[in-house]
DNA sequence: AAAACATATTGACAAAAATAAATATGTTGG
DNA sequence: CCAACATATTTATTTTTGTCAATATGTTTT
């Protein structure tokens, strides 16, 4: 490993409170913003800079459809991200299996 | 899941480079604090904060051996952050398996 | 084209976190 | 017991992050 903070950037979207709440709702199933944010207490700009997040780190993926964005939780940012810790905790992580 | 600053708690040890560099060698094996911080480019009250978080995140052990603490990752602390990680970005999680 | 709407961006500020110097605590060796 | 050492804690400073108000951008509807 050289670069530590691409790393560091993926584990961001996990360091906060908001952003877990998020993809708690999340993980039923792709969101529209309006929904995400009416069922939290911050405002539009702060939703909007968590998505960001989110997005940036690969977790979470957006699709525009008209002037709406549904977000969802993107199956290959969250393999990477468990690749990852396992890669970062474990020592011959070559031998782990996840397997749905 | 009712309380997100705790999981937040766990995977801060994950969103620092320092951090992530520190885990990096730990995974090799245990560790005196005099080699991790001989190793980086970090003062001696640094690397105590970031030993600290990493201790209270779980993912990090310490022992104390006279005068020296020796540092190791937390087989157990790990498994609950990646637990933590696979639930929160898979619906089902329960069918997940890790196998070593 | 204008109004209403959904989201992003900018700017400003407050809170949190990283950092190092100075100091404290506890341990070992003379 | 004292000096040297390893680590932790306190204090102060700087940097980063979260937040919202204001504004901008782009979309839909009328």
């Amino acid at each position: 490993m050289q670069d530590y903070s691409e790393v560091a950037q993926i584990f961001k979207a996990f360091d906060d409170e908001k952003r877990l709440h998020i993809l708690d709702m999340l993980k039923d199933g792709e969101k529209c913003a309006c929904v995400l944010l009416e069922k939290m207490q911050i405002s539009q700009p702060t939703l909007s800079h968590h998505m960001k997040i989110l997005c940036d780190s690969g977790i979470v993926n957006a699709r525009k459809e008209g002037k709406w964005i549904y977000y969802s939780i993107s199956a290959s940012g969250s393999k990477v991200a468990i690749d990852w810790l396992i890669n970062l905790v474990v020592k011959n992580s070559t031998n782990y299996n996840i397997s749905a």
